[in-house]
RNA sequence: GGCCAGGUAGCUCAGUCGGUAGAGCAAGGGACUGAAAAUCCCUGUGUCGGCGGUUCGAUCCCGUCCCUGGCCA
């Protein structure tokens, strides 16, 4: 019998950090965050982080690792997460793994190619002459190196395509071939059991844009402040909320224009969400509604572990 | 009360020199392997304010009424 990992997702304010903390504290477990923008410190009431108070009941991983001005890469998140799921299985606890990012669940469980990172000389090239001669022609010059990938990716995200250019570039070989080396947690002799919860999509919305308002009224803009002399990196700059309330700050924006702009950006980020979840076959769901759902996905849950 | 400008997709607005209409945003669906809370793709029938008139044909012209905003009284 291998070791199990526990595994909750979903979209943003489904509850997932709620039950995530009351499963762990009673299955022995350690929770291991899977959020993106979580990782940065400083960055808490806008990434719903969990609270001092949580964190001291139980431990919590793969939060507050590094300044807002530096880069992450879910490279580094999936390494990182790997040694915590170890040293908690060590402990003989249950790692119990939540967030909403699809890609670092994904990488997690599936793994990710051991291909060359980002290089920024490359990069810089690339998107320099993508300005210069359109996305078009860095388009083309991926179907001449890399045709799989080509016929994968979008004529226009631009982004991919440098990236596929860049693998391609530096390795002398493609995205694809890479991708044959990926391995994931069963290959490590380790079983995730992966569970989602499910909320009705008003339900989802009226919640997210009241939790929104709650943040506001638990200090957000205040945070933003503090941030605001550090600074923000590539990465960290694209959390939700940050970019909006800077310019509120700044004077180029009323904080109602704000708002609405954070909770319409949410409500995209949980509509993809919901996309990217819907069509891993391995989550069992759960709905999500009424106050003691809580209680109700635990037994769900339970009743899953035992087989 | 008078004059002017408007009333077109959930919102903001284009447009049709008369042949029943389109963008952005929203909304919905989808993709996703080192920026992922990012990036990208697909989906647009709506009494074109109401009623009359002119016309083979009106959302577009004319009349009238209603509504909104501005200016003058």
């Amino acid at each position: 019998m291998s070791k199990k990992v526990l595994f909750l997702v979903g979209p943003t304010g489904s509850g997932k950090s709620k039950l995530a903390l009351f499963l762990a504290k009673r299955l022995r477990g350690e929770i291991i965050s899977c959020d993106s923008m979580q990782v940065y410190r400083g960055m808490d009431v806008g990434t719903a982080k969990p609270t001092p108070k949580e964190q001291r009941q139980i431990p919590h991983h793969l939060i507050n690792l590094i300044s807002p001005r530096a880069e992450y890469s879910v490279f580094k998140f999936r390494a990182q997460a790997l040694q915590a799921i170890k040293t908690i299985l060590a402990r003989k606890h249950l790692p119990i793994i939540v967030g909403g990012s699809g890609l670092y669940v994904k990488a997690i469980v599936d793994g990710i190619a051991p291909q060359p990172g980002k290089e920024r000389s490359v990069r810089e090239r690339l998107e320099k002459t993508a300005k210069k001669k359109g996305v078009s022609y860095l388009y083309r010059q991926l179907e001449a190196s890399d045709p799989e990938s080509a016929a994968k990716i979008h004529s226009n995200d631009l982004r991919r395509i440098i990236r596929a250019l860049e693998i391609f570039e530096l390795s002398r070989r493609t995205k694809t071939d890479w991708k044959q080396e990926t391995k994931g947690l069963e290959e490590m002799g380790v079983q995730p059991l992966m569970f989602g919860l499910l909320r009705k999509r008003e339900a989802l919305y009226r919640g997210i844009e009241a939790r929104i308002e709650a943040m506001f009224q638990a200090g957000w803009v205040r945070e933003v402040q503090r941030l605001k002399r550090i600074g923000f990196s590539k990465t960290a700059r694209a959390a939700i909320g940050y970019h909006e309330i800077l310019g509120y700050l700044a004077g180029t924006q009323t904080l109602e224009d704000a708002k609405s702009e954070i909770k319409k950006r949410t409500r995209h980020l949980a509509k993809r969400q919901m996309t990217w979840f819907g069509k891993d076959k391995r989550i069992h769901w759960i709905s999500v509604s009424g106050e003691n759902f809580i209680q109700h996905s635990a037994l769900v849950i339970r009743r899953h572990f035992r087989n």
